[in-house]
DNA sequence: CCGCGTATGTTAACAGTGTTTACATGAGGA
DNA sequence: TCCTCATGTAAACACTGTTAACATACGCGG
């Protein structure tokens, strides 16, 4: 299907444009912001006339897809290199998941926010997107059913947890890349990275009964607070 | 300064179109996408030229940060107000603080992808936006400060914990409007948001010693964890 | 080895966008 | 009354996404 004559002359195809857009739509983000990623720029970029990119995406929309699916793919193997690597205890892991997601939203912020940025708001027409960052998803609640089975965190809903650590660590990556967190400061992201999960993993450790009974916990008993009516 | 007719009649000059601007993007994003927000899109919605807005807005994103703005002081709003209806617990006020938010974010989500958008990656460039954005980070450090002296939250890094739960909350919001959660559904959104908080208020409750030293903590001894290594 | 179909590229054009420049209007103070 | 200046318009520029018509050359069947 593709043919790919790598470190192809200067010849009327280009071998593997669609790869090659893709880089060069990336080069654009590694060096400017995510409103810089054209079409026409990606086109340019990869030495090709405008129209070209339209014979390897429907869209634009498409292209920026393409660069979204590359991004969480390349998160996933960060996270889960940084998962492996801190085998520790399965709290570190899940902690040290969660810095590498910080990490790479400051190492590539750009990028980052086309991964959830506007252009894809409808995922449902990019299924391979929606595949590849379902894996990184799945790499969260793989972790919290680990410590789930190791009695370290409560029985319940698994689901509902892993998305609440995803939205933890994904509402600290976007208020840095607001600069509302951290300041550009990577090792004060990680600092906080590290205190939000403790704060989290702490309130989804096992004796946490009453998650969805708030009435009555044994962690307001101890902590001598009335019992809220309804 | 500005002259306000009010109900102006077909006149050369529009009365107030800095404010008819901002309602304009406002009735566009809420009938369309954030992509459907033009400049010019806007103006015509005013009945006015094309070049019209720039007696008023330096830029596209002026106005797009106007709009952020007033995204933030209507969120403000709906956060105070469900804090104060439910005042049965400081935890309870935090916790329809929270939903509140999500609320906000699913009824006007153009709305709220606007108040996030990339094309306000600088706001130093738009300071009025950044002071009324602050308003809501405050509104949230206040209840975290108010459950410290109710002695219901530990003492600690306050700064951090309220960028904690506004991170959580956030990325709940986004990753509902992505589709990840929720699926749409208000209510599924509002169990898992209640469900969310009450896990890191847990995480934050006041006999949480160990918050930076992960190991031998209270918690894991009552439900028979082992003692993690290091 | 040849010829040809088709995937892949180019050129030219369209509508729509942000933005600027020069000009027009008219509201309100001197 | 008039004249000034804030506020509007008109026309133009460069740029974008996208499409249609045309050009090239890769690789397969003969």
């Amino acid at each position: 299907m593709t043919r790919r004559p790598r470190s192809a002359p200067k010849s009327y195809h280009h071998g593997d444009l669609r790869e090659g857009l893709v880089e060069a739509a990336l080069a654009i983000l590694g060096r400017g912001s995510a409103a810089a990623l054209t079409l026409r720029a990606a086109a340019r970029e990869a030495g090709v006339s405008p129209a070209a990119p339209y014979r390897h995406f429907a869209d634009r929309d498409a292209l920026v897809a393409a660069v979204a699916e590359r991004g969480f793919a390349a998160l996933f193997d960060r996270m889960r290199a940084s998962a492996t690597r801190a085998r520790v205890s399965p709290e570190r892991g899940l902690q040290e998941i969660a810095v590498a997601y910080l990490r790479f939203a400051m190492e590539r912020p750009a990028e980052y926010r086309v991964m959830f940025g506007p252009e894809l708001a409808d995922r449902a027409r990019h299924a391979d997107l929606q595949q590849t960052s379902t894996r990184v998803f799945a790499l969260l609640a793989e972790g919290i059913a680990g410590l789930q089975r190791a009695g370290r965190v409560r029985a319940g809903d698994a689901h509902a947890m892993a998305l609440t650590a995803w939205a933890l660590v994904h509402g600290l990556a976007m208020l840095a890349l607001d600069g509302r967190a951290a300041d550009g400061d990577l090792a004060a992201l990680e600092r906080l990275g590290r205190t939000a999960t403790e704060l989290l993993m702490f309130g989804m450790a096992t004796p946490a009964a009453a998650v969805h009974s708030p009435s009555n916990t044994p962690a307001r008993r101890r902590s001598g607070a009335r019992v809220p009516r309804q």
